[in-house]
DNA sequence: GGGGCGGTGATACTTAGTGTCAAATCCGCG
DNA sequence: CGCGGATTTGACACTAAGTATCACCGCCCC
């Protein structure tokens, strides 16, 4: 799981600038045990403005330190990156937790498939949605 | 492609009602060239209020006749069902054109990962972004 | 041809996110 | 240290996508 050590790490060699600001996101963000909204992250930085904590978040996502999570019923969540390599996600409805996972053969059958229409790929999401072990019935 | 004479077909059999309304919806989907946004669409029909739009391009895309686009941008845009079947989507970011593809190793490597993080699956999204064809550079 | 339920329009509201701009802050350089 | 320019921030207005409400309309069936 990347730290907020790490995350400071990479903004530094990234040439962004190490805030007060930005570090108080970050371990407000370490400190969520489950992905959270900007509106939770806002209220729990009130004396941040809810732009810079967009922005923040924004950054980080684009640094592959924090995951944006298009939710089955059109809401979005966040949550810290757990390997910063590129991964897909399988979010559970009923408990809302998310499991990361990577599999060279889904990503071959994305780029296959890209090949097979003459497209030139330059990204793609995959999500999955269901029930996790604790939550089928 | 799906054509409005098998949208209303569709609508009848689902229990839904044939107004006059849903047909022009429908109509003036058949128009679009290309992936339309619910503002472009709404705009073309003067007489009918917006919530009525969002409320049947809503009910189509649950009947899976017209497809929900995510774009890479966070934008969305729309467009028939070229099949009314499961299948996912190639969009360019030069043209904004859409290509329809379905792929059973996809759907396997996508099911595979789900039960292999005990996740009883229900619903997945893939959409894969870049450039087509005639818009490479 | 009347009644009920589904459909519609108007409008207000919500949620997620962006644009603007002046003021504050960071941090490399001397 | 402390200066100065570039970056970041906050406040606030705004956009985009979509939902909620509710009275009214009109399709469909008996």
């Amino acid at each position: 799981m990347s730290t907020p050590t790490d995350s400071i790490a990479r903004l530094a060699d990234t040439g962004h600038r190490l805030t007060a600001t930005r570090r108080a996101v970050l371990d407000a963000i370490a400190r969520s045990p489950r992905p959270f909204t900007i509106e939770e992250l806002s209220a729990r930085l009130p004396h941040i403005g809810r732009a810079t904590v967009f922005r923040t978040v924004k950054l980080l996502s684009e640094l592959e330190l924090v995951c944006r999570l298009p939710l089955e019923d059109g809401g979005v969540r966040y949550q810290r990156s757990g390997s910063g390599e590129h991964h897909h996600h399988l979010i559970c409805g009923g408990c809302g937790a998310v499991a990361e996972f990577s599999d060279p053969a889904l990503d071959d059958a994305i780029e296959r498939n890209a090949a097979v229409a003459g497209f030139a790929l330059d990204a793609h999401s995959a999500e999955l949605y269901g029930r996790c072990i604790s939550c089928r019935v």
